[in-house]
RNA sequence: GGGGGGGUGCCCGAGUGGCCAAAGGGAGCAGACUGUAAAUCUGUCGGCGCAGCCUACGGAGGUUCAAAUCCUCCCCCCCCCA
């Protein structure tokens, strides 16, 4: 994960930047490429375009995006130029990259506003003010037939089918369509539209940035270079950090709520985490790593401090250490935390003063039907002023619940006014 | 264009006329244990104030006392041949 196959002779004058660019890479591909574009950089004065494609997906950005934010991030800290390019026109076409299925297809209104805050979120890692940044729509959108032609001609189907989930697909008898085909061909034209130097991507677009590779030669350009870092694991531990898949993190998410997150990660997961989002430098890695197999460092300890870290990241210190007591004080003491939400009875759970507590926990938003509520009070999951519920056929008088909380399940609390 | 296989709950997947709100697994949720970790165990897992009813097995009709299961038409996916 640190970058094999390092030239043996690394220049002196781009020794340094080199030796901060790699790490926490994985493919840096064509072997040694990256050196010598440094060095041509340096010697031409000017700096690298180094491109970064987002497709608007989805309307937030996770943790598992400032892995490779963050790289490029590093890039501009050089004074290379980052290319963020806004994915407007690919996120219609819908990129199938690691996927068993192929993705719905997005509208142009969900598409403007996900961008807008993709951008506005990216500037948490990145400098939006020295980046440049635009939308592959600009340039794809007028392609007229012809030149999608051009285009289509520089790829085979046996390439295309090299590409690890599309032979997968197509061997477990599952549909892949034309569009998805066109995916990484529209992706490479992206490298030929901004005349990148470098492509950036996570490992599991290696076939797409390889193919801008090859499309740029097409179109008589030297073709970029690309380097790819590791997906982010999600706090499931199990599959890649996904909104669709519930395991991710959020940048916008509150202070509380990213710690509690973070808090929740498998232990195994803690180093990567350390490694790839806190900007930690290897040396600190490694001595976090040391300490935890020696075992002086608790895990409960290091990830208290993983999370704070990451928090003062995306908010501030001192909502870093308001999360990390809030973390202790309601799930080490398992007391109630500081600051309670407050909602009102609504007036229509209420008949002749009464409310019935599956209704009024429905109507709350803390169960999504009667049914479920009755579930989580029979279960032992509700309390009301910290006494557990287990009549789910309770009937308590409106009037007296004023100022009670309500709890349900360990981390949901609901003053009532 | 011809032939064959298939579409089941959030996902995978069993089910070929009643015992099917549909086996089993996974995910989720709640509880126990704990460090909101892992592992493990228990419960739950469409809706309805629920011994009943409603909605559901790609869609629409039909047969039947009774359909996820049988018939007709349609939509979608995959394979083989052309």
């Amino acid at each position: 994960m640190d970058g094999e196959g390092m030239p043996p002779e690394i220049p002196a004058d781009v020794r340094d930047e080199y030796e901060e660019l790699l790490p926490g890479s994985v493919d840096v591909l064509p072997d040694g490429e990256l050196v010598r574009q440094l060095q041509r950089a340096r010697s031409e004065q000017r700096p690298l375009r180094v491109k970064l494609g987002v497709d608007p997906t989805a309307p937030d950005i996770h943790l598992g995006h400032t892995v490779v934010l963050r790289k490029l991030a590093q890039f501009q800290a050089f004074g290379h130029t980052a290319v963020l390019i806004i994915g407007d026109y690919t996120a219609k076409v819908g990129d199938p990259s690691g996927r068993s299925k192929s993705r719905p297809r997005l509208s142009d209104e969900e598409i403007n506003v996900n961008a807008a805050t993709y951008v506005e979120q990216a500037a948490k890692v990145l400098d939006m003010d020295k980046a440049e940044l635009v939308r592959n729509g600009d340039w794809l959108g007028p392609l007229r037939m012809n030149e999608v032609l051009n285009l289509t001609a520089t790829v085979t189907v046996a390439r295309m089918l090299e590409r690890d989930d599309f032979s997968r697909r197509y061997l477990a008898n599952e549909p892949v369509s034309m569009l998805e085909f066109m995916y990484p061909l529209l992706q490479g034209y992206d490298s030929v539209a901004v005349r990148a130097d470098i492509e950036l991507g996570g490992t599991d677009q290696k076939f797409n940035l390889l193919m801008g590779r090859t499309i740029m030669e097409a179109y008589g350009l030297t073709p970029q270079s690309i380097l790819t870092v590791p997906l982010l694991v999600g706090t499931d531990g199990e599959q890649k950090m996904s909104k669709s898949y519930g395991n991710y993190i959020g940048v916008s998410e509150s202070a509380e709520e990213m710690f509690g997150k973070v808090m929740s990660i498998p232990d195994s997961l803690m180093v990567t985490y350390w490694r790839l989002l806190t900007g930690a430098g290897k040396l600190e890695v490694q001595t976090v790593e040391r300490r935890l197999a020696e075992g002086g460092y608790h895990p409960a300890e290091a990830k208290r401090d993983l999370a704070e870290r990451l928090v003062t990241l995306y908010h501030s210190s001192g909502a870093a250490t308001a999360a990390r007591s809030h973390f202790d004080r309601v799930f080490k003491e398992r007391d109630r935390p500081e600051i309670i939400p407050e909602a009102s009875i609504p007036s229509e759970v209420i008949q002749n003063g009464s409310v019935w507590l599956p209704r009024l926990l429905t109507a709350l938003g803390l169960a999504s039907s009667n049914g479920e509520a009755k579930r989580l009070i029979e279960q032992g999951g509700v309390r009301l002023d910290d006494a557990v519920l287990q009549d789910a056929s309770a009937e308590l008088a409106a009037a007296e619940l004023a100022g009670s909380v309500l709890q349900v399940g360990k981390r949901r609390f609901l003053r009532l006014i």
